[in-house]
DNA sequence: CCCTCATGTATACACTCGTAGACATAACTT
DNA sequence: AAGTTATGTCTACGAGTGTATACATGAGGG
């Protein structure tokens, strides 16, 4: 029985935003409902739209929040690739237990309405990131296919949770994706 | 107002499937109900059960059938980084509307018990044909590898929707895949 | 022809969902 | 100290979920 916090609409909205980015990323936008993220944050569900509109409203400034900082990409060009491949196999490992933007993706896809969401957000953060790093001839394409991979493997290994991957030598993993982001970033 | 068709219980049995098949790789495990996928195959969502026994009985009849039938993979070995790489382009071209595997999994794996019911029928089927047509040294992790970036990749450009894929050259998308597909099916 | 069983339907239950409207209370202002 | 407003809660609604039980009906065998 914890005393009752004291009332302050800007920490009492952006724990209800941490809430959500939590409850998003670990169970998809279909998977879980406002009761249980007002719940985590300590409110209300009804809170939850008063300070957001609706369910829909505060998925999208998860997704904004989310993508915002920084968590795979590095920001040298020169190790790109290597940097890349090794923080992607770290926090796909089989007990990381991170909040990822990839994770809210992969999980909350399947919702038309948070893939649109989701679309939008890619295209203002991670691209433009990716963009910027490496600025290669057709590089809107290559960061697109570089974030395919980025995707897909994520899926495979913590959504799928591919024995095949799970089980491999991670410093393996770690070279083979060296050579695909090199080929893709560095071409 | 068509004649209520024959009492058969097969054919009905696969009526529901086929409906199962199309309403799960549309919208997803948890973006469909039985009513929905019972209405499309013209019976009442208390056979689904009767035939299936639940839910999640329908799923993992549906994803056996539809990773059944090859829709992406060919069995020459010589050619087969560049039959996939043409093959998944085609196939998840912006007016593309096909029923695939990937899809279904896409649209599916944020449910837990689904996943669970995905990654076996994908170690099951697919794993183990990549295994047999490019049988390389440490072949189960890079087949597993290839269809991370096949998964990635449909996620993307059909799922989320992106611009810059589906704004791309195909051509060059193809280019660009065959050569992921060599690095890591033909090291 | 009629009886029987397989095949299909109708109803209902217990639950969760997102969200709207009315109400309560804490905190700041005067 | 009193009033006002921001802050938070309670109750409820209509719709949808998966599925269990009871009932209806058509088709084949005696």
């Amino acid at each position: 029985m914890t005393a009752p916090r004291r009332r302050d609409a800007v920490a009492t909205r952006d724990a209800i935003l941490r809430a959500g980015v939590e409850g998003f990323t670990r169970h998809g936008y279909d998977g879980i409902g406002v009761r249980e993220i007002a719940q985590t944050a300590g409110v209300t569900a009804m809170l939850v739209n008063r300070y957001f509109g609706s369910k829909e409203g505060l998925f999208a400034e998860v997704v904004e929040a989310s993508m915002a900082d920084r968590t795979v990409l590095t920001d040298d060009p020169a190790t790109l690739a290597r940097d890349l491949a090794a923080a992607l196999v770290r926090r796909t490992a089989p007990h990381a237990d991170d909040l990822d933007p990839f994770l809210l993706m992969l999980r909350s896809a399947p919702n038309p309405r948070a893939a649109e969401i989701l679309r939008a957000g890619i295209e203002k953060h991670v691209e433009a990131h990716v963009l910027d790093v490496a600025p290669e001839s057709r590089g809107t394409e290559r960061a697109a296919m570089a974030l395919s991979v980025v995707a897909g493997f994520w899926l495979m290994r913590k959504v799928i949770g591919s024995t095949s991957l799970n089980g491999a030598d991670e410093a393996a993993l770690v070279r083979t994706l060296e050579q695909l982001f090199t080929l893709l970033l560095h071409p």
